[in-house]
DNA sequence: GACACCTTTGACGTTTGCGTCATAGTAAAG
DNA sequence: CTTTACTATGACGCAAACGTCAAAGGTGTC
């Protein structure tokens, strides 16, 4: 395995080591393994899931509790799915199983409005650059 | 013309008075008419101006400081624009013409960044949709 | 094993973006 | 012209998301 400690993984995400330690406070990634003195060594694995968060909150806006509720969202439907699977015993309940989905369609539905108003703003955006560029160009 | 009181404004832009005259107290938009009592008066104009605020941080997820930035930005380039089409007289430094491209090119290839992890975060939102569906249909 | 340079935990500090009084003035209705 | 319902300004409050010490311990290397 190919283990890095907190300063390489800060570098490599692009946040501080004060942020790291801090997502692992509220829960919003796993805590890495440990060595013997107690200091964070972390995987491929766990920079790809710092990277997921990272995305997430730079990219789509989402702030750090709506994060922590997508996430505990998935991982139910996956769990659910999985005692389907192999025991038929659907111990999640139908209503909440709606309620998930309800929700869900909600966040697809404000990403799609979101994503509309980015391109339009994008084409002001580019208006804007073609001034400067025609400004720049006499 | 059809003047409203900031109650009214709020209700319209869905945003709260206090944000309104928070977003007026850093100049984020520009203040409004007085009554002679000094109470604020908005026109249609101001309404407008105040939606794509609110917009560009909820939808675009900006902060109002790049905000700001981004609007003394095109308040400059427009007015160099009006000055040279008035006057032939470039009083904007060229390097500070360039600067400003730069800035803008590299603001909208963060949005175009953005707008691709959108997108397959979106994907996966739809799988997710997917497979709560089909649990539900069984 | 001594040294320089990490890391950890804890705790308090800071900024952003408003919320929430309190106090005083304003507008419109009756 | 009084009442009732907004409004303005100022000031303090507050949660989120870290920043920034300080003190103590871990790690690598010469």
């Amino acid at each position: 395995m190919n283990w890095i400690k907190i300063d390489e993984a800060a570098k490599i995400t692009g946040i501080t080591k004060r942020a790291i330690r801090y997502y692992e406070e509220i829960s919003l990634i796993q805590p890495p393994e440990r060595s013997d003195g107690q200091v964070r060594l972390y995987t491929d694995e766990d920079i790809k899931q710092l990277k997921r968060v990272v995305d997430a909150k730079e990219v789509l806006g989402f702030s750090l509790q709506e994060l922590q509720h997508f996430l505990s969202i998935k991982e139910r439907v996956l769990e659910h799915k999985d005692q389907y699977e192999s025991t038929k015993d659907t111990t999640i309940q139908q209503s909440e199983l709606e309620e998930i989905a309800v929700g869900l369609k909600e966040q697809e539905k404000m990403l799609q409005h979101k994503m509309e108003k980015m391109k339009s703003f994008q084409g002001e955006l580019k208006d804007l650059i073609q001034k400067v560029d025609s400004l720049l160009n006499l």
